[in-house]
DNA sequence: TAGATTGTTAATCGATTAACAATC
DNA sequence: TAGATTGTTAATCGATTAACAATC
C-alpha cells in the first residue's frame, strides 16, 4: 500500500485518469468500471486496475469505482487542489500566455511575482514585472513552491540555479534545454520543439504507425 | 535498414539527439562518440547506438560519429528543414504565443492563416484573424500540412474533424482533450495540465524519486 | 599495428496483459 | 444467490543494458 518504486509510466497516466474522471463526473455519472474507463481512455482495463492499485484499493468488486471518490483519491495522490506559490521568469510570448492562462489559478496555483531581464518595458498598469536581478532576494523573503522558466535557453540554467538556491520545490521548464538541479528539486519540462519534431517525424513516416 | 516497428520511445528521443547535436555543433566540435553523447544526454551509450542503428549506420568504428553528418541524417529522419504550411485555430493566450514564437518559422514552419470564433475583435493591422466558420472552405483551396489547435476544449474535436476532412497531415493539439482522428492524420498533443500535475505529484512525493 | 568505438547479438530488466480467485 | 468486477498473481511482451566481434 505504501507507494514505492512507482514507475514514471504509471505516474504520467495519473493526470489522464484524473481528466477523464472529471469529464465523467461532469456528466453526472456516479460509478465507473475499469472496463468502461478502458473504452474511453483507450488503455486496457487491466492496466487501469494495476495503476490504481499502486496507491490503494479504491474500487469494489462487482461495482467498480465511485467516480467522485476516485477523483478525490487521485487529487490527493497528484496534489491537485493544494495552494502553490509560483514565480514566473521570462515574460515573453510563452511566459505571457502562461501568466494569463486562468485554468491553473482556478486550481490553486498563484503567481507571486513575474521576472524578466527587460522588466521596465514589460510592466504595465496591471502587472509589475520585476528585474530578474531581484529574483534571488525575492526568494529569500517569500516562500515559493514552483518556478516557471520561460526564458531563452541561454538564461535557463542560471535561472534554475537561482531557483534551487532559493528553495523552490519544483521547476516547470519551457526552455529547450535539460536543466541540472540540486537537492531534490523536481523538474518537469515542456519541450515544444521536441513535440513538434515528433509530429513531423510521423508525418514523414506514414508506414510507421504504431497505433 | 528499412525502418519498421520503431517504438515510440525511440522516436521521442530523436529530437533530443538532434538538439544536443546542434549545440555540440555550435561549439565547433567535429566528431562525437556514443560515450560522449551518453555523458551529456544522460542516456546510456548502448541505447544511443541502438537507437541510431534503427535508421542506418551513421558511425564509424574507432572514430564515432561526425557531428554535422549525423545532424543531417537526423534532419532527414525527423523531417526538419522541410517547408510546412500551418493553420492556427484559437487565437487566445496560447495561440497568440505560438503565433509569435519565431523559432518555428526559422525552421520552415509557415502560418497560412489564423482562425478564431471571435475573429473580428482579434484582428489588427498586423494580422487578419479569420472566422473559424471559414476554416473548411479555406482548406479546400489551400494546401495545409499541419493544423494547430489552441481552442477551448469544447471546440477542439469539432475543429479536429474539420482539419481531417480538409486534408491536413498532422494536428498539433494544445487543448486538454485526446482527439479522435481519421485516415492516418497524425496527432501530437501538448497537455499542459498533465505536465503540471506530474510536477506536483513529484513535489508531493519526495520519497518516490526514480531518477 | 594498437586503440578506440561502432554495430549487433544476447541477457536482463521492467512494463503490460491475461487470468482468475476473492468478494461485493 | 448469481453476476459483475475488483485486486493480484503469473505469463508475455518489449525495451534497455551488457558484451563483444568487427573494423576503422
Amino acid at each position: 500500500m505504501a507507494k514505492q518504486n512507482i514507475s514514471l509510466s504509471v505516474i504520467k497516466r495519473l493526470p489522464k485518469y484524473y481528466r477523464y474522471l472529471e469529464s465523467i463526473n461532469e456528466k453526472g455519472i456516479i460509478r465507473v468500471s475499469s472496463k468502461e474507463l478502458s473504452e474511453i481512455t483507450g488503455l486496457t482495463a487491466s492496466q487501469i486496475r494495476q495503476d490504481l492499485n499502486h496507491f490503494g484499493c479504491f474500487g469494489q468488486q462487482g461495482y467498480g469505482y465511485n467516480v467522485k471518490e476516485l477523483i478525490g483519491e487521485l487529487s490527493k495522490i497528484i496534489g491537485v487542489g493544494k495552494d502553490y506559490k509560483l514565480v514566473l521568469i521570462g515574460y515573453g510570448n510563452i511566459g505571457h500566455a502562461l501568466y494569463q492562462y486562468m485554468s491553473f489559478r482556478d486550481l490553486g496555483y498563484e503567481f507571486e511575482a513575474v521576472f524578466d531581464k527587460e522588466a521596465k518595458s514589460l510592466s504595465d498598469g496591471n502587472l509589475d514585472v520585476r528585474d530578474v536581478e531581484e529574483l534571488s532576494d525575492f526568494l529569500k523573503t517569500n516562500k515559493v513552491d514552483i518556478g516557471i522558466i520561460a526564458t531563452p535557453k541561454q538564461a535557463a540554467q542560471d535561472v534554475a540555479d537561482i531557483l534551487c538556491e532559493g528553495g523552490v520545490k519544483g521547476i516547470w521548464n519551457f526552455s529547450p534545454v535539460d536543466l541540472k538541479v540540486s537537492n531534490g528539486v523536481v523538474i518537469e519540462s515542456v519541450h515544444l520543439d521536441e513535440s513538434l519534431f515528433t509530429l513531423t517525424y510521423f508525418m514523414n513516416s506514414p508506414e510507421d504507425f504504431i497505433f
